[in-house]
DNA sequence: GCTGATAGTTGCAAGCTGCAACTGTGGGGA
DNA sequence: TCCCCACAGTTGCAGCTTGCAACTATCAGC
């Protein structure tokens, strides 16, 4: 078996038991989707972002950026002021609350990664730094398989409508 | 910066670089989400499952592999015959079809997954692969943080509602 | 035969997403 | 200066998937 099969399999067994199928992930204690604790982890910085830097990060729809900012910001979380110089762009800014969930929520994941690290041997721990750093290296640079990237147009069709 | 913090950040890249976010992921040229690619996955074997297997599998509620897999029959990837022996239960089996989807599938993302391999260096790779097998070994003793493990009832409120 | 457990189904509501159409702002050319 | 186009963001709309709760069918044990 080739190497990349083994990945597809990897891939596949990390989703699955990662339980990444679900769409209601939530962290525990916080009511928050998936894409607010990204949205959080993005905009905790010192240069605020435009919605539309966050959509393409987040690799969202603008739209789907602008409610989520604007639900977020109805929770507290951030401020949305005009960019001076051009007040078409929002700068999105975490507020004191914001930056807290934040923290609150690495922490929570810090204790959730220490177990996980601890229950690996320093050379895995090692060699998942490196190889999951070059994975995502490698996947930064061409498009996605998902992504409609390659052929919405292939002859063979297998679905039975 | 200890390891579990690098982790931390490792993750969040995958599953923003990876576009993780979005719920409509689907296979080019295949109208199949990612949760029937999975189930195609778990039900290409020799002993066919059940719907409950399925559900624990895929970590989804059993009423959502109810809709899934009668989907997936009704687009003849596979077949729900009775169990003979406990008529309760549904034998799931996939058709020609369906594992013929699988396969092809599987051939599509393998080209994917040559590429990704490609631009690795051999000891990237070797790195990815046992850094990732010990990691989902790991991941698949304990619970996981977003499986509401925990504290669905801590004090602090940091919603704004 | 009755009772309780287990597998699966269905009604219902919720959440997130993308697309298309629309508003508001800014820049450049006539 | 005025007009037109480009760009950021918003909203209406529909689609998809999910979980929960209530319900049916089957089976095992008393």
């Amino acid at each position: 078996m080739d190497e990349a099969e083994r990945l597809h399999g990897l891939f596949m067994d990390l989703v699955r038991t990662g339980g990444l199928l679900q769409t209601d992930q939530t962290i525990p204690g916080h009511p928050i989707s998936m894409s607010q604790a990204f949205a959080l982890h993005e905009l905790d910085t010192e240069t605020p972002l435009s919605q539309r830097d966050l959509a393409e990060r987040l690799r969202l729809e603008k739209s789907s950026v602008s409610r989520l900012a604007s639900e977020m910001e109805r929770k507290g979380w951030l401020v949305r002021e005009r960019d001076p110089t051009n007040r078409r762009l929002y700068r999105l800014r975490l507020t004191d609350r914001g930056r807290a969930l934040h923290a609150g929520m690495r922490g929570a994941f810090h204790d959730q990664y220490v177990r996980w690290v601890g229950e690996m041997t320093p050379a895995e721990r090692e060699a998942l730094v490196v190889g999951l750093t070059a994975f995502i290296r490698v996947l930064g640079d061409g498009p996605l398989p998902w992504d409609g990237a390659g052929t919405h147009d292939r002859g063979h069709d297998s679905d039975g409508t």
